[in-house]
RNA sequence: GCCUCGGUGGCGAAAUUGGUAGACGCAAGGGACUUAAAAUCCCUCGGUGGCAACACCGUGCCGGUUCGACUCCGGCCCGAGGCACCA
């Protein structure tokens, strides 16, 4: 064995060995039940950062304990290669966006197996490739003949200047990243999936992933937002035409103390009152110079601007005045809302900024509060409750009523009128898959003069992205490329104008964990889907605990309803890791703050890399980033290098182990041993701890070291201790355990090694150590046989020469026993 | 602004079901080895007081439940993630 441990030696050796046996090609027919083990694949940047490290090495850990457990695992591994970073660095530096997606696809891959991750390669996906994309275009049709994808307007970043569509992350404080023009809202039509359709199953089906965290479930369930209330319309003339306002609300019953509306900017209303008041219009185009992120609209000053325009109240007859207001959202619900001062508290300081009267509809019958005044602190408390101690009261002939009687009155007398009933509404909002650029897969449509939206016909998919563009910021380059609007009908074989958007990149990343079963396929999807999925372990960042994974569950329902696969849901487990931080904030190029992890993997090695960040801290917390850390780490695997190694030169045990004859001290070397490995089998399988797990093994071989027996059995014992060491470590640092396996003078390959087995009669303890509290302080410990009854331990503490000390003069009152841990004295 | 999560030594963390707060590691200090340095090994390491035994305080802040609270409840403060065109 050598002596010192030399990791880039063995890595490389190592990995290949796993390439040229294929062992981690998997097929249907392997032996085992099938587990499919997915991290969420990489936009190809560049260059991996700590975040792809630490996703791929639990992705890895997690596979690898599984093959162990006997399962056949699939771990494939693919790239989500459009997007719009490419377009930057194409407009930076000159390259063309695939040139540079597939550069830094080939070298990022270099990487992930120079960590030694244990993929299929055979299975890789590129989302750019057309023998990718065009399956997305032709499921796309499918949806278009189901009626379940339409076209309508929404707004969008528009750069007047640059005369182009800016993401979000392209504005910068209201302004443009590249010419910091003002950035304003453009409605234009866009394609949209109807999600909506699907939003009641996809709240109820959160019900039925138990293997998914409740923080992401929560998270879901609020984004879609199913909420119950009225949904009523104002009715008004205007041009001698009799229109309605509608709106939406969950608090009908404070309806009777509405005292205006509020229309958002682009409601039609606006615009029609707009025509004759250059003021409001000035003010609309006003509202108008923000960008579409909500968070932007949420924080932004509330302003208004009356529109002159009355609507009549449904209920009691009185003219009701509408404003327009920046905060009202045209993208949710009607677009309009009923404003009612007192009981809502934006309402309420919209009303005292403008002046707007405020008229109390609901008072508090509980004891004590009937005689507090109305004020500012007070209508949290209005608004809040809906309890029968709230009845409305300034309300008419609802009066007295309590909040559910008053919104079942109040929804029955609208629906007589015609002008409103009970309507459930769902936060949720329909996916806008259009995007005005050109790096993404082309929306497979042709417009024609005479017939209409006219979907490209099967046998013309996939629609190619066309190579020769050029990208200088303004327009969209399909737009500009000389002959890829130019088409003809596939109709009426007339001149016809080709769509130039292209997909939303979450199209891709909805469904390549199902491609990524039969990637060599004739069709879509074939029945290797129905094997692997669900996908059993699914891994990746917090960051995508909605948008990424609602998507794809709702793709995995549309895949079903299309017959295209059997399951319902596409993850069975979820396992969302936490941000790597560095000095506290997330690692990112912006911040100048990221550790290239290609420096250490070459310093150190791969194990020392994937040591450190699954010691750091566990998966699903932010992990600060620590230099010396890994020095640390890379410290431990020389340590545990050394102990083999002094145990192998000193000739390894000639007997096997005899159990039934241990010194005390070889019974407690063992008992640890095993507790180890039941405390580490856990940590792996059901905690996914994998930090604990290592700090197990961490003091377990700490031990080891100090155990200086040097007798024969006591020699079969530390193989066996090793050897169970080695195996628990492999997951986490395969290649060094490869090497250590194979110096342990073990002749199969670690990487067909089962796991290790506990053995309980190991762990089997004549005397335990109790705890003695005084009050629940800590005031002593006594030593008890393991058989010892609850009196006996009582006696025992009460006899203890410091606590009997400490109990002089005083009545105990009580004494709680917990069996096996401690004794609790109240005095 | 809204939704979600988090806050424990100098630092990363542990305490799994309400039962010994700080395992394991980093940093630091002291020592051994060495001509020296690195590496390695040994010791100390939450705060205050004390020669010590030990005592008191201590898990963001305030309050509550309990024999017992990092853990449960109520109210705050701070930080992070997401907010529909970054992925």
């Amino acid at each position: 064995m050598q002596e010192n441990y030399k990791p880039l030696v063995i890595e490389q050796e190592v990995q290949q060995i796993w390439e040229e046996k294929g062992v981690f090609n998997v097929s249907e027919t392997s032996q085992g039940d099938k587990y499919y083990c997915l991290s969420m694949f990489p936009y190809p940047s560049g260059k991996l950062h700590m975040g792809h490290v630490r996703n791929y090495t639990i992705g890895d850990v997690i596979s690898r304990y599984q093959r162990m457990l006997g399962k056949n695992v699939l771990q494939p591994m693919g790239w989500d290669a459009f997007g719009l970073p490419a377009e930057n660095a194409a407009m930076q530096h000159g390259v063309h966006p695939a040139d540079w997606t597939y550069d830094n696809i080939e070298y990022m891959k270099g990487q992930l197996k120079r960590l030694g991750f244990g993929y299929d390669w055979k299975r890789e996906i590129a989302t750019c490739d057309s023998s990718y994309y065009r399956w997305e275009q032709w499921f796309f049709l499918k949806l278009l003949e189901k009626g379940l994808v339409y076209k309508k307007t929404a707004p969008v970043n528009w750069c007047p200047n640059d005369m182009t569509v800016l993401a979000n992350e392209q504005v910068i404080y209201g302004c443009c990243w590249r010419c910091d023009t003002q950035v304003e809202r453009k409605e234009i039509a866009q394609w949209f999936l109807k999600i909506t359709d699907y939003a009641d199953e996809l709240l109820q089906a959160l019900d039925t992933l138990d293997g998914w965290p409740e923080q992401v479930k929560t998270m879901q369930a609020n984004w879609i937002g199913k909420s119950y209330g009225v949904r009523f319309a104002f009715p008004y003339e205007l041009d001698g035409k009799q229109e309605l306002l509608w709106v939406f609300t969950t608090r009908a019953d404070t309806i009777m103390g509405v005292t205006f509306c509020a229309v958002a900017p682009e409601h039609p209303l606006a615009a029609r009152a707009a025509k004759n008041n250059p003021e409001l219009a000035a003010f609309i185009h006003e509202c108008e110079q923000t960008g579409t992120a909500e968070a932007d609209l949420a924080t932004i000053e509330k302003k208004g601007m009356p529109t002159g325009i009355f609507v009549t109240h449904p209920l009691t007859g009185i003219q009701v005045p509408v404003w327009v207001g920046n905060y009202v959202l045209m993208s949710y619900g009607e677009g309009a809302v009923m404003a009612v001062p007192a009981h809502d508290e934006r309402d309420f300081h919209f009303a005292q900024k403008y002046a707007l009267p405020t008229i109390q509809v609901l008072e508090n019958k509980a004891p004590g509060k009937d005689d507090k005044p109305f004020d500012i602190a007070g209508w949290q408390e209005w608004y809040a409750a809906k309890d029968a101690s709230m009845v409305l009261i300034n309300s008419g002939k609802y009066d007295g009523l309590t909040h559910k009687q008053a919104i079942d009155a109040i929804a029955a007398d609208l629906k007589v009128q015609d002008l409103g009933d009970k309507h459930v509404r769902f936060r949720l909002r329909d996916w806008g898959v259009s995007r005005q650029r050109y790096w993404g897969a082309p929306i497979p449509v042709i417009y024609c003069d005479d017939c209409g939206t006219v979907p490209v016909p099967e046998k013309d998919l996939p629609v190619e992205l066309p190579r020769d563009v050029v990208l200088d910021g303004s327009q969209s380059p399909l737009v500009a490329h000389p002959t890829f609007s130019q088409t003809t009908c596939p109709r009426c074989g007339k001149a016809a104008r080709r769509e130039t958007d292209t997909f939303d990149t979450f199209m891709e990343s909805s469904w390549y964990f199902a491609k990524f079963t039969c990637n060599d396929g004739e069709s879509m999807l074939d029945a290797r889907a129905n094997h692997w999925l669900p996908v059993d372990h699914y891994i990746g960042g917090i960051e995508h605990a909605i948008l990424h994974l609602l998507y794809a569950r709702f793709y995995t329902k549309l895949l079903r309803d299309e017959g295209l696969i059997a399951v319902d849901e596409p993850f069975k487990n979820l396992l969302t890791q936490g941000m790597v931080l560095k000095d506290g904030s997330k690692m990112s190029k912006s911040k100048g703050n990221t550790v290239d992890p290609q420096a250490l993997i070459d310093q150190y090695g791969a194990d020392t890399v994937r040591l450190f960040i699954m010691f750091a801290a566990p998966p699903e917390q932010s992990l600060e980033w620590s230099d010396s850390g890994v020095e640390g780490a890379f410290r431990f695997l020389k340590r545990l290098w050394k102990l083999v190694y002094q145990h192998v030169e000193s000739g390894l045990p000639a007997k096997p182990l005899d159990k039934a004859n241990l010194t005390k001290e070889q019974a407690d070397v063992r008992r640890q041993l095993h507790q180890t490995i039941l405390k580490v089998s856990d940590d792996f399988g059901r905690r996914f701890t994998f930090n604990t797990a290592i700090a197990a093994n961490m003091e377990l071989v700490n031990h080891l070291y100090k155990f200086g027996d040097d007798s024969d059995n006591a020699r079969a014992l530390l193989q066996e201790a090793l050897e169970a060491v080695v195996l628990m470590l492999s997951p986490i640092v395969p290649h060094v355990c490869h090497q250590l396996w194979q110096d342990l003078g073990r002749a199969d390959a670690l990487i067909n090694a089962a796991w290790p087995a506990v053995d309980q009669s190991a762990l089997t303890q004549d005397t335990l150590e109790l705890v003695v509290q005084i009050n629940g302080k800590l005031r002593g410990k006594i030593s008890v046989a393991a058989t010892a009854s609850n009196q006996d331990v009582e006696a025992l503490a009460l006899g203890d020469e410091h606590i009997a000390h400490l109990l002089e003069g005083q009545t105990v009152k009580k004494i709680i026993v917990v069996p096996k841990k401690l004794v609790n004295i109240v005095i």
